[in-house]
DNA sequence: GTCATTTTCATACAACGTACGAAACTGGTA
DNA sequence: TACCAGTTTCGTACGTTGTATGAAAATGAC
């Protein structure tokens, strides 16, 4: 088979999957192409731009369900459901992507496109809309990255520190009482959360019934 | 000069601030301490040990004002505002530490500890405290890793795709019109945007009228 | 001064990304 | 068929990395 560009971003994807990221190695995913190290490079400049061009080949993949009609509410929790299933169909990749390829998210892309969309339809103001829109990448990313690395789940089950003075009965001197067990579908508890929380608060600033604190942007 | 576990890591950090983590060495940090390059290895396992290191060793400059008994809007806004001058004053190594240390935030962190008393505060149940506050970490680093490397200055100034079909009048073709000048201080006004949007949230929340969706978590 | 312990250093190795030039293969023309 | 220009593959090699190993030097107790 004859070493195409597309070809060593499959079998680089491949290896990434299983083995994460900083495992990948041009020898290894010459290796896996039954070919010479030095041959990839004929194809591709380096290995900078083998890991660009998986992220690219993976964010290409990204397809999301637009319910035109739908209120927006429902539309970008939809959309940043399907980014998170796209994030856990390659977990090492989109963890490496969000903290390395800072240009992983094209103008052009459906995700940004759908975004965009979205956020205009809901009432934002024409010249706001790339920063409200940033805004929900950022977090949604934050949140996503947390979780594929496990800090979320580390830190929603870390207990609120020990009480330095005693505060109210109820000691529970016992670390961790109820929940260590269960890991996955806590994890989609608390994404929802997350989104939650964003859209109520974008409600409530494109309502206008600003808490008392600044007026809009 | 002795050679001390605090010295390579003091001395680490300031390679880091300068060149960057992926730019940091063992020979180049041994040079740093006029050293050899093995005589690290004595005060110190390995060149992970030493990242590790230097993060806690930053994390435990954390100082944040705890007004006690300011609104607690108000004091988790200062608090994260005190976690982003942090993390702008050790951009490199922060940004690699969001990414790659999942376990900085320990437990008895002044940081997490702030954090948890304040989301008490204000009026979260008990049993949900960690939660909140880990959504809020989340939320908070994502936001800050990609100020940090960039990415929220791209997306914020990227502009709403080109419309497939024309939708209404005003075509203005010019990409950039307005707002590509400015650099540096609109990043503070994101930042408060994503706070107050996840406050506003977390207000609704609290006081019980959802915008129609699940109940409480 | 002697000796045990700790700290420093010189040497060396495996694994990495990749530069360089030679070999092998390819398709088109005669 | 033979030839040849261009593309693709490969062998070898260099510089850099983290660090294992053991020798040398420094240090402190007596």
């Amino acid at each position: 088979m004859p070493l195409t560009e597309a070809g060593i971003y499959a079998a680089a994807l491949r290896l990434i999957d299983e083995d994460g990221v900083e495992a990948l190695t041009m020898r290894k995913l010459a290796t896996e192409l039954d070919a010479n190290p030095m041959s990839l490079y004929h194809h591709v400049p380096n290995k900078e731009a083998v890991l660009r061009g998986v992220t690219r080949m993976v964010g290409a993949q990204f397809r999301t369900v637009t319910l035109e009609d739908a209120p927006w509410q429902e539309r970008i929790r939809l959309l940043a459901m399907d980014f998170r299933t796209l994030a856990h169909r390659h977990p090492e990749l989109m963890a490496y992507s969000f903290s390395h390829q800072p240009d992983f998210i094209q103008p052009d892309d459906p995700f940004w496109t759908a975004l965009t969309a979205i956020v205009a339809a809901a009432g934002v103001p024409r010249s706001e809309v790339s920063e409200i829109a940033a805004l929900m990448v950022a977090v949604v990313i934050g949140v996503l990255a947390a979780e594929l690395n496990g800090s979320l789940h580390q830190w929603s089950t870390l207990k609120p520190p020990g009480p330095d003075d005693a505060e109210d009965g109820d000691g529970d001197a016992n670390p961790d009482s109820a929940d260590t067990a269960s890991e996955g579908p806590d994890q989609d508890h608390m994404f929802r959360l997350v989104m939650d929380t964003l859209i109520t608060g974008l409600e409530s600033r494109l309502t206008g019934d600003r808490g008392g604190r600044d007026a809009g942007l």
